[in-house]
DNA sequence: TCAATAGTGTCTATGAGACACTATCAG
DNA sequence: CTGATAGTGTCTCATAGACACTATTGA
């Protein structure tokens, strides 16, 4: 190789973008994953992702939601950097370089066709290590599922897990599930009321015993962190 | 263009890696810049970093830990991932991907050689905004310190910023040129106390008044965090 | 009525902030 | 001695955990 610098003779390494998007569904933790047409790994399942576009995305978040837009028709209202993974031999093809995203959605926001297309399904997080995954795909996710939990203990960002309006029996029961562990009802409330990122409606709905009021997140607020972690 | 994702047809993104690394001296947080030897902005300051090797370099962290090498003859006892910041317009020759670092080291630690150097500097975070850097590293820089701030209100990485054996008193005072603001000793004490990582050693040294202890950072450790913020 | 879920009142536990107090050094 | 820095004792404050208690719904 070239000892210069100069672009169209250095020797790149791969980049690609990839997401973890996660939802909530039959009381349990769920990533998206698609089953590749492509080699390497053609037919096993990753995570969705693929090259920057660089004539049409403006940044890499953008390639990571159209991406994600590709494959469940719309586009998660929470999305954050989660990590830079690199290495000489993490695909055969050479040094590759995969920045990771990390995403939230509401199940009931995903199209429903999704469930009948067959190269792309929700996957219990804990049955995960049964399945062959591509690439280091599976270490990506349970990375990704640690920075979930740990923002749970601090912040509101299971809300990006529910509808527009929710109730306080849905968010812990969300945060419960991510978690894997019960909370208190009454720290859940005490947070939600000291932040001012949701709105208490005035709407009740039916929830099998007294009717419960609905939240909303008010609109182009940015998530909180609270100065206390919940209890791991 | 052509519309193949083929590796040796797709038009592949330019792919760096930088470091903020910082360090304390004269009662400041100080940045690591380096006089830029090539275009694009050739003369002024920006962060050191540069191309990935792929034929020797086995992930980023090591591309990263080897920029700083040549440029302070010590790697930092510190480095973790910032964020990846990408865009068509970062950087003239293109779409641009930079993998950005954040890493600490204790000046006692930089060989001092580094100062007779004038294309290496170490520049006082209050004052980047009077000068003129290169590309957006000055936005690279600000956050950072924001995630330096927001890591010492809630662990103890500010100990790297130290030499291997330090007194709570310079602790202390590193912490608060870190956070801009006082801490209370007492608190920092308890933290120190409560924590597995550090090790109280039977040493004392003299700092003005009584003698102080010296404390160390136990070998292998982790850094942990703690469940409650400082009060920032 | 009862079962179920929503929501409150309130006591305890933890750990930070404040700050006065004591301890020990140099000169 | 004095001044300086180290280190402690202890009270207050904020907020999470625990958990019993009340409220309101559908059946």
């Amino acid at each position: 190789m070239t000892d210069s610098y100069n672009i169209n003779e250095y020797k790149h390494p791969l980049f690609t973008v990839d997401s973890v998007l996660f939802t909530i569904t039959d009381s349990a933790l769920k990533v998206l994953l698609v089953k590749r047409a492509n080699s390497p790994f053609e037919g096993s399942w990753g995570l969705p992702g693929g090259f920057v576009d660089i004539d049409s995305d403006s940044t890499t978040d953008i390639t990571a939601l159209r991406k994600l837009k590709e494959k469940t028709n719309v586009e998660p209202p929470y999305l954050e950097q989660l990590q830079t993974f690199s290495g000489a031999h993490r695909d055969p093809r050479g040094f590759s370089v995969t920045l990771v995203y990390f995403a939230l959605i509401a199940a009931q926001n995903v199209s429903t066709h999704i469930k009948s297309i067959d190269d792309v399904q929700w996957v219990d997080i804990n049955t995960i290590q049964d399945l062959s995954i591509a690439f280091d795909h599976k270490h990506l996710i349970e990375h990704a599922k640690q920075r979930l939990q740990q923002k749970t203990l601090y912040s509101m960002v299971p809300i990006y897990c529910l509808p527009e309006y929710f109730t306080v029996g849905q968010l812990k029961s969300v945060i419960e599930i991510i978690l894997g562990k019960t909370i208190q009802r009454k720290s859940l409330i005490r947070r939600l009321e000291s932040t001012n990122i949701v709105e208490k409606s005035d709407e009740k709905v039916s929830s099998g015993g007294r009717l419960a009021h609905l939240y909303t997140l008010k609109s182009g607020v940015d998530i909180v962190n609270f100065e206390r972690n919940l209890s791991a």
